[in-house]
RNA sequence: GCCAAGGUGGCAGAAUGGUUAAUGCGACGGACUGCAGAUCCGUUUCCUGGGGGUUCGAUUCCCUCCCUUGGCUCCA
């Protein structure tokens, strides 16, 4: 296992990553409520994680990755109001949307997505253990966590309570004893989803499934925990009262990673501003490749900024240069086979290769510097592209050798995304699922000359299609040329 | 007001107690092309918010001021 350093927002100090369990490692994401669609900030804290587990991952750490989906709360309950909707199905459909668009973003990761009302039984457990231990208490059929108990709130965020401005933003809540206070058990309106409860039917607060579920899969104490910056506090100073004051461990977690904000004209984009760029169509409009390379342009700590009209086409064109040599040379391979006879390449190329990678591992083994790996790779690019020989002369052998650190970005930075439909548009996308479903019952049928001939005409249209297995997978390829 | 993260060239954005401060975009020049595009090559020496301090040496460490963004119970 290699030795990685990453920077904690706790202790505000880069460390070395020691797994509580070696190999593994138990890494929890704060995730999604899919009461609207996502946008493309989410996308840049989604597509951080991914990259964290894949490196971690690559060199050795057995990653079991956890993202919640909070699919019950005050926005899915308003929203699914408005527009008639029980807010279980509401939260449902969107989720299956925000997979849609995480799995062309190449975020593939993620082990378990665990709901929040598929786990009431951890959270009622949860908030018994915090009431019995005196660190809740219940008025009128709600529990709240008593902030005055634990002497450590505020320790994530440097926060202190008392130099908090009154809450203006909030109204004072009836039966709360201080205003720093927050809800662990909401007591259910008539008509909204809810549990019975030793203190009557209601539903959880948004804090408390995360420690629920957490101490159910990774258990007390667990290595990472990452965010978006914006979760720092309140969200994730309340989970750290509640899992350390319920369980009796401390520290919850030894690294908390928090993932830069992505601005829009200096703002934070944020549904509340009004100010979103919705993350589906801007996967139809620039590819998830480009994307992808946006937000992996920058570090992942770094406020970031996204200019319409710019971003994405300087990042278009960088990512075109990026891609060139290897859409050359894994096309050549892909037609002709590793085997292919031809011209070797000097044992001073193949140390070259060898040795970037060995650089690369170590950028992102100090704290996820994807920026870095990038400049890096560009240097591979011009190295690659000067060569004397055409590529068309090299043997399979020499093509793999060139080939060898984009191998490592695919594997690492999910650049270029593979996989079934990455890059492709809806539109695109629906239809190829129209054409591999008349190719499958063709199959079925033995009409296999009619399978084949589908399948050739998406391939002269540019999409790979290969069964493995019992299912068909497909991408996008460049046409042969 | 309090807390946190930042301020680097025309733009985006890294790194570092010490030779020319990465990489990309853009721009300019060239190769290729019938032309264009695509691609490639080269150039882009004058860039580290202001002021102090530590040091032989600071963009990097310390202090201070200014500015930007985020959080202060909706947030990825």
């Amino acid at each position: 296992m290699r030795r990685v350093q990453i920077y904690d927002t706790l202790s505000r100090e880069t460390r070395l990553l020691v797994p509580i369990t070696p190999p593994k490692i138990g890494l929890f994401v704060c995730g999604l409520t899919p009461y609207d669609e996502a946008h493309i900030g989410h996308g840049r804290t989604f597509v951080t994680f991914d990259v964290v587990a894949r490196a971690l991952r690559r060199w050795g750490y057995r990653v079991f990755y956890v993202q919640n989906v909070t699919n019950l709360d005050d926005r899915l309950i308003q929203r699914g109001g408005e527009e008639g909707i029980d807010p279980l199905v509401l939260a449902e459909r969107h989720f299956a949307g925000w997979t849609v668009s995480m799995q062309r973003l190449g975020v593939r990761s993620v082990n378990y997505y665990p709901f929040a009302t598929d786990y009431v039984p951890e959270i009622l457990a949860q908030v018994r253990q915090l009431v019995d231990g005196g660190y809740a208490y219940a008025t009128t059929g709600s529990v709240y966590y008593d902030v005055s108990r634990f002497p450590a709130y505020g320790k994530l965020s440097g926060q202190r309570i008392e130099a908090q401005r009154p809450g203006t933003r909030v109204p004072a809540e009836p039966g709360k004893r201080a205003p720093e206070d927050f809800v662990l058990w909401k007591a259910a309106t008539p008509g909204e989803p809810s549990w019975e409860s030793p203190w009557g039917p209601g539903r959880p607060g948004w804090h408390i499934e995360d420690t629920a579920i957490t101490v159910r899969l990774l258990g007390a104490r667990y290595d990472i925990h990452g965010g978006g910056l914006d979760l720092k506090f309140p969200h994730h100073e309340a989970e750290i009262a509640q899992a350390e004051a319920a369980t009796g461990t401390s520290p919850l977690v030894n690294f908390w990673m928090h993932a830069g904000m992505l601005n829009l004209g200096g703002e934070k984009m944020s549904k509340s501003l009004g100010n979103v760029i919705r993350l589906a169509e801007t996967l139809d409009a620039c590819g998830p490749d480009v994307l992808r390379f946006f937000y992996l342009n920058a570090h992942y700590r770094s406020p970031l900024d996204f200019v319409e009209g710019k971003s994405l086409e300087e990042s278009a064109e960088a990512f075109g240069r990026f891609i060139a040599p290897y859409r050359r040379l894994s096309g050549l391979l892909e037609r002709e086979g590793a085997e292919r006879p031809g011209a070797g390449l000097p044992p001073e190329t193949a140390e070259a290769a060898d040795g970037l990678v060995q650089r690369l591992d170590e950028v992102m083994a100090s704290d996820f510097n994807s920026r870095e790996a990038i400049a890096l790779l560009f240097g591979w690019v011009r190295n690659v592209s000067a060569l004397p020989q055409p590529f068309e002369s090299l043997e399979g052998g020499a093509l793999e050798t060139l080939l060898a650190p984009y191998r490592w970005s695919e594997e690492v930075l999910g650049l270029p995304i593979r996989g079934d439909g990455a890059g492709a548009s809806e539109e695109l996308a629906g239809a190829v699922r129209i054409a591999l479903d008349a190719r499958r019952r063709a199959r079925e049928r033995n009409d296999y000359s009619e399978a084949d001939r589908i399948r050739d005409e998406l391939r002269a249209a540019g999409i790979h299609v290969e069964d493995r297995g019992g299912t068909t997978h497909w991408e996008l390829r460049a046409a042969p040329e």
